[in-house]
DNA sequence: CTTCTTGTTACTGA
DNA sequence: ATCAGTAACAAGAA
């Protein structure tokens, strides 16, 4: 599941791979995918000025008309970028059919440049978006999402205002966009399980020390997963096609059911915010 | 066959 | 207004 460092590793990648290069031809071969009406139009003619990450959104600037390419990978999309019949750039990957021949039954839209290379857009279920956005839309879109955990601005007393007056649990808080955007499934679990945080607690019930906790936490967990080029729980590959390490160190998600790395205590799975959860009923409190 | 999975939005009822 | 819960989206794994 792509979430921060998963989306951060393919823009980094992409923006090593695609900058200035000029789109010939856009094919688009399952409609529901594009959300606008002037896709192709505005694609053709047209080249990648940067890639950028906002969320767990990409954001590809176009050279033309101040008009940008947003990207939501939701679950299982992918971005891949292929060379020269080879793949030197990655996204979330089903069944390691990224490193079989592409186009493949999930690629759903596929981006050629002039000089023979191609950007596919994979997803198995179907629920990634496309769309072309200009800047003023941008922006708006830019609005829903609340801050990058990883800037400056995101530290406890940020954090501390932030969920003041709130009273959902921390888990359903950490997963919300509007108010932190990128963190998924996989970095709360891991988020709560080091800052030694029940997913269950009301945001309204931490102390001082344990949002503090919890606003390190989050920085850790996300550096730590960038560097490693994300988490493959399933099938997300790197630009090169390799696996993310990311997923050696896991102390908690898909782990239910078996021992805590730190206490030996049987993990529990329970259901937070709707989603499956993981934690320790010892360490987290 | 059923159930579960994940991100997001929409909707319900409290 | 705020929050919890659930359905929906689609496809596949178990």
């Amino acid at each position: 599941m792509p979430e921060l460092p998963e989306v951060e590793t393919i823009v980094q990648d992409l923006n090593k791979k695609i900058k200035g290069k000029r789109i010939s031809k856009v094919n688009v071969r399952l409609k529901r995918i594009v959300k606008s009406e002037n896709f192709v139009k505005v694609l053709i003619g047209n080249s990648v000025k940067e890639a950028l990450r906002r969320g767990k959104l990409i954001i590809f600037k176009l050279e033309k008309e101040n008009n940008y390419l947003l990207v939501h990978l939701r679950m299982t999309g992918q971005v891949i970028y292929q060379q020269n019949n080879r793949i030197t750039a990655g996204g979330h990957s089903d069944n390691n059919d990224n490193l079989k021949e592409l186009p493949n039954k999930h690629s759903h839209v596929i981006i050629y440049f002039t000089d023979g290379s191609k950007l596919f857009f994979n997803d198995q279920r179907q629920f990634g978006v496309l769309k072309i956005v200009n800047a003023k839309r941008l922006q708006e879109e830019k609005k829903k999402f609340g801050i990058e955990p990883l800037s400056r601005e995101f530290n406890t007393k940020y954090l501390e205002n932030l969920i003041k007056n709130k009273k959902k649990n921390i888990k359903a808080f950490l997963l919300d966009q509007k108010y932190i955007a990128g963190i998924g499934n996989i970095y709360a679990d891991e988020t709560l399980f080091r800052a030694g945080v029940s997913p269950t607690r009301r945001v309204d019930s931490l102390t001082k020390n344990e949002i503090k906790k919890i606003a390190e936490s989050v920085k850790i967990i996300l550096k730590k997963a960038i560097q490693a080029r994300g988490t493959t729980f399933n099938n997300y590959v790197d630009a090169d096609g390799n696996q993310g390490s990311f997923v050696n160190f896991l102390k908690i998600y898909g782990r239910g059911g078996k021992e805590c790395k730190k206490c030996k205590t049987i993990l529990k799975k329970i259901k937070v915010a709707g989603r499956g959860t993981v934690c320790c009923p010892k360490c987290q409190k």
